[in-house]
DNA sequence: TGACGCTAAGACTGGTCGGTCTTATTGTTG
DNA sequence: CAACAATAAGACCGACCAGTCTTAGCGTCA
């Protein structure tokens, strides 16, 4: 069945997202997962590789559900969800004692360089997120200044926030993401029409 | 002699910043160095690990001769300094093809949870990194506002300049990075002080 | 020339890996 | 019960790895 593809990589993208695609062996996978042996791993995906690709899938569809879809709540004003999803960010962080990091930029420094079908969809994944922001900050435009650059933010959002990570994890002191996630915020708030924008009646 | 264990060291940084640590082996290194055999490499160095923190603090001299450089130039205004730091790891980042990314984020991304030593040396690292950010941010204090904190922006520059590096590596698209120079450029110029500070006379 | 000590080179060891192949077990149909 | 199909389990293969051990070749000194 293919709940049990679904089970093996579940467990993969624990182990992988943990240590790494490769330091993550096949045997590890069916061990964890505990219910084929390998051939039929084989069966369920052709490679190895494969197995990758479908833990990227997942853990964005896990990422979608968990973390963006704070930024989707319509009952929260669009830069209020801005706020809270890099707080939820910086919660994750100290939750995982500084550990572990972003999945996604995890692999991009593992495999972009060197595997071009993990590359275009670890490019994919970010896009979709970028994307997320975007659609946060378009509905926050009456707030924000005209000369700001949607696209530009969005992209800016994510760089900071996965240095943020980065910095954080070597140093395993979360007030290093604090501070850069505090800072990342008032570079957001400069972007917000220094007057607010008055609607006006017919 | 000991150059020769800096002749090792040097071939060692070369596929170590290419390649990674765990995908670089003692075999790889000894043919690249080629100039001992495996058992003379254990001479020089006790374990593969040895190697890699003597790759850490050999590729962070080279980035304090070559990078942070920039940042000493007692010729240059401080901020013009930063900036001309940033445009230059964008530079890098344009002529190596968006590949590679940061040798010392690499690494962290690699080892630093699983293995306290590296992480420890990397830390190492970034300290010094925003050592030299922080002078020169210092430097240039009379021209930043008083409520501007030094070593936090020292942090979120180097964070931002990572995840420059991961956003332009994954989309293999240089102008994201410097999308995001751009953006940070602003942020420090933000933390200016609106009114230039007048030197006054006796 | 000959005996000795030192070093460089790479063969070797035990273990892990991705991926395949064989075998055992189960279920099904007459 | 018998013959066969489907599937599960893990033994196995060649390749590679970190780290050790053996050996062959060299220079040195008498």
């Amino acid at each position: 069945m293919n709940d049990r593809r679904t089970r093996i990589v579940e467990a993969a993208t624990d182990l992988i997202c943990r240590n790494g695609f490769q330091q993550t062996s096949v045997d590890d996978v069916i061990r964890e997962a505990g219910l084929c042996g390998k051939a039929h791993f084989y069966h369920y995906f052709k490679s190895k590789e494969e197995l990758g690709y479908a833990v990227v899938q997942h853990r964005f569809e896990q990422f979608a559900e968990e973390g963006l879809s704070i930024l989707r709540d319509p009952m929260v004003d669009p830069l209020e969800r801005l706020d809270r999803f890099i707080d939820a960010e910086v919660a994750s962080q100290a939750e995982q004692d500084c550990r572990g990091g972003c999945p996604f930029g995890n692999l991009v420094t593992e495999m972009a360089d060197a595997h071009e079908g993990f590359r275009q969809r670890l490019a994919t994944v970010f896009e979709r997120w970028a994307g997320q922001l975007q659609s946060v900050l378009w509905e926050a435009r009456p707030q924000l200044r005209d000369d700001a650059d949607i696209a530009r933010m969005a992209r800016f959002i994510i760089a900071t926030l996965e240095g943020g990570l980065l910095m954080s994890r070597v140093t395993r002191d979360v007030t290093h993401m604090e501070a850069i996630a505090g800072d990342l915020k008032r570079f957001i708030a400069a972007q917000r029409r220094e007057t607010p924008a008055v609607s006006v009646g017919p």
